[in-house]
DNA sequence: CGTTTGCTTGAAGTAGGTCAATGTGAGTGG
DNA sequence: CCACTCACATTGACCTACTTCAAGCAAACG
């Protein structure tokens, strides 16, 4: 389950701006009411969400789905250090489903507590809209993905999405990484069945491009694919320059 | 081209806060450089994001894209009153591309006008958050249908989300109304072909669920179609609750 | 150990893509 | 006012990347 530290937001937003005391105080103080939860925990139901508190993701994995005849849509998945629910700021009712895929702990608080951050501390203000954004594009990415890629590209981005966001949450850097789903969740994540990905994994052991050692995957050809795809890495760098002053 | 009025973006904000005269002032200042724009000009080329402007749309539409091969993939469709470039902040580099699908009018502004809303008007930068957290849950239905649904779903779903724009943008509450896209544009929109798309206006018209007469599209049976693809309509409402006090 | 959950693989079926030909209305220039 | 063109719509015939179905395995677990 990663590392699970109190302050696991705290070394994510740091990367892009320094906190002031102020600001870090504000984090750690929505960082507070830690709860363990366990693999499969429901975390929103898809209503009522103006009611729901955000979480902050402190230690595993979480996914967000939508329900679809009677198996799912993954739309995101949310990574230790992220925050559960920015993009659902405005929404009375989502329909999103969250869940927990691994055990994990969350921390809760208050819509009204982005309120207070956007009057007080506008530099963190600026930074959960400009971290609202890069989830935007990120989720464009997946959009055109499935719009209009073939199932091999689609799978050859998401273990690359995967290994860059890893990378950002956890520098583990290396081309090797756990992957907590099932080929049918990968599936619901890339827009197709168990049956693809699983023939997909088996083409392209074949092709010497993926080694897996269940649950983990490894890269042996990063490079190619990231070609194959075109792949951009969306985590790394942030625009900060049109923030306000300290 | 629907209306163009100047204060084509108050008119939006205040469906859903009361403005007081500093953010109106701000908004006013904002759509300051009205500049004409022909049909095809090509407002952002996808690099270099951070440089670029944002705008206010102020009449027309606008598509953004991504080029996928020789064919292109279309994200998002801007109406009159909404801001370009929300979803960007934050991005050095977004690889999406807009353009004018028709003749209209813009008006251009820094970044750095946002950061500047953040630091002195707290309820406009929640506004702005907001409105960010909805163009992503609608991309959220859009990647839902894309992966998941039925050409016929999708294109179904695409009719019904425009009309709900348009109801929001122009109170058109009506059934009919303009697309002004080509078969093939709107095939790059949901994911498939013009071929694919003239058929399914075909068994539609057959189905007398759809009227055409170019380029106005009249819903005929949208309770029907609403049930078919349990459309949830984004536009209408947005949980302010959380905002900070004037 | 039996049961369950996930992986693996083949065989058969289909939604929708591709290709190709024809139709049609809106300019445009002679 | 009439040809010519060009962009778009329309339709049929064919094809393929997937899905669905089905059956067998293997590891994990009570």
């Amino acid at each position: 389950m990663e590392k699970d530290d109190r302050t696991c937001l705290v070394r994510r937003l740091r990367r892009f701006i320094e906190l002031n005391e102020a600001e870090t105080h504000y984090i750690a103080s929505i960082e507070e009411g830690r709860q363990d939860v366990r693999a499969g925990t429901l975390i929103a139901d898809g209503t009522l969400d103006a009611q729901n508190p955000l979480y902050v993701l402190n230690g595993g994995w979480a996914v967000s789905w939508v329900p679809v005849g009677d198996r799912r849509q993954i739309t995101r998945i949310y990574l230790p250090g992220e925050i559960i629910g920015l993009g659902e700021l405005g929404a009375e009712q989502s329909g999103n489903r969250i869940t927990m895929q691994t055990d994990g702990s969350l921390c809760p608080f208050p819509r009204a507590r982005i309120g207070q951050a956007i009057a007080e501390l506008p530099r963190l203000a600026s930074l959960f809209l400009a971290l609202a954004g890069v989830d935007q594009l990120t989720l464009r990415d997946r959009l055109v993905a499935l719009a209009a890629w073939s199932a091999e590209d689609r799978f050859l981005h998401f273990l690359l999405d995967l290994r860059a966001r890893l990378a950002v949450a956890s520098v583990g850097s290396g081309n090797r990484f756990r992957v907590p789903f099932t080929q049918d969740e990968i599936g619901m994540a890339i827009g197709t069945t168990s049956v693809t990905v699983n023939k997909l994994c088996r083409t392209l052991r074949d092709r010497d491009w993926l080694e897996i050692d269940r649950p983990y995957y490894r890269l042996l050809a990063r490079e190619e694919m990231e070609r194959q795809v075109s792949f951009v890495n969306r985590y790394e760098t942030l625009d900060t320059s049109w923030f306000p002053a300290g």
